[in-house]
DNA sequence: TGTACATCAGTGAACGCGCGTTCACTGATGTAC
DNA sequence: TGTACATCAGTGAACGCGCGTTCACTGATGTAC
């Protein structure tokens, strides 16, 4: 058997992985386009060049990151059905979560959905958004029965917790109503009466 | 009386809409974050010191941009108010209006909601802003009698209309649920079953 | 009507900046014998 | 155990690029008399 092999690698030891935390705090700091390599360097404490030993190139980093978005999600949602057992309530569940994980990940979210990544370059991206449909159609496939007016549910339901997260995110809600409190009520509340309507 | 200024300038005649146009068309072609002084002014076939003579900066042109953005979507809202004397008919027209504006004026829409405008340097934009929650909040209030009940409303419609308008921008929905008449009819019906809920 | 003047929209050259990417290199590490 | 070697993560200098902004200027236009 050959020698272990240190998980640490040679010289950094860990420079992937200082990147994609550098790149994730400069898109905390300055929005969705405010990475740059060269920033995340400096950051890292390495020389400008050092990165292309670990990405092809500057948006490789990116996309690493909106993979590791949309995994995120995934984890997440499937915990949040997991605490429910009436279709209506894990889909208010679902809303919730979704907007907790825009502001908790806010870096995360930004890069997945903000970042203006070519998503025809990175199938594996499609591949990971259309991921998250398969986990939630089950759920609204118990409310509404018609595939089509599942979809439909869903969908609504998650655009409108994507709404409702960027207004919270831009400050576009007035005082109290921009609370991440009042944010996760309104969504699960909008989940609930698109529900509803199927239930009766 | 003086002798009558020709609404046409000097020499470029009409730069700063020139410079406009040329902003829109950039940001139509390249996304919310597509436009550059240097390739406006190429395009209006002037050097790059010509803009400074119409704008403080690059962000005061993008700012006037956004400031015409809410304008035309107030108009839009208005009109589609207009058309209906139902209340929940009305809360549907505007949510597709809402789409409808994202897809027909999509660098308007850009400017507006994702270029990134630092608001707090541009109050003009926030007070553009809240005045379509002025235009909207009787319609909501014919539904909801309880001020915070017609506030919520209108924010969870408004967000579902944001989402669904950025899920189609950004190709999120599969194949026919990304068509503009199709995001126009989930608009539609998020915006009833919401007002539906309170009605009953 | 003619002339001197003020205005001001647009010029063009220059500035400093930060960026992404390439390239030949180095030197520490782990491996084979 | 010791030595020669292959690997490969990170270096540092350099590249070309496009950007926003400034500055002294020019020259066409409209105005005053």
């Amino acid at each position: 058997m050959a020698v272990k092999r240190r998980p640490t690698g040679t010289h950094h030891g860990d420079l992937r992985n200082a990147l994609e935390e550098a790149a994730l705090a400069l898109v905390g700091e300055r929005g969705p386009h405010g990475f740059t390599l060269a920033e995340a360097c400096r950051r890292a404490g390495v020389s400008v060049s050092a990165p292309y030993k670990h990405f092809a190139d500057r948006e490789a980093l990116l996309a690493a990151l909106a993979l590791k978005g949309y995994q995120e999600q995934r984890r997440r949602y499937r915990a949040a059905l997991a605490e429910h057992t009436s279709p209506a309530e894990q889909l208010a569940a679902f809303a919730v979560a979704y907007v907790r994980f825009a502001a908790e990940e806010r870096a995360l979210f930004d890069i997945t959905f903000l970042a203006g990544l070519d998503k025809s370059r990175h199938p594996e991206l499609a591949r990971a958004g259309s991921a998250l449909y398969d986990d939630l159609m089950p759920v609204t496939g118990a409310i509404a029965p018609d595939p089509d007016e599942a979809f439909a549910l869903l969908v609504q339901v998650a655009a409108a917790a994507h709404g409702l997260a960027l207004f919270q995110q831009q400050d576009m809600l007035p005082g109290a109503w921009n609370t991440r409190a009042s944010v996760e009520e309104q969504a699960a509340r909008t989940a609930r009466a698109l529900a509803g309507r199927h239930t009766r």
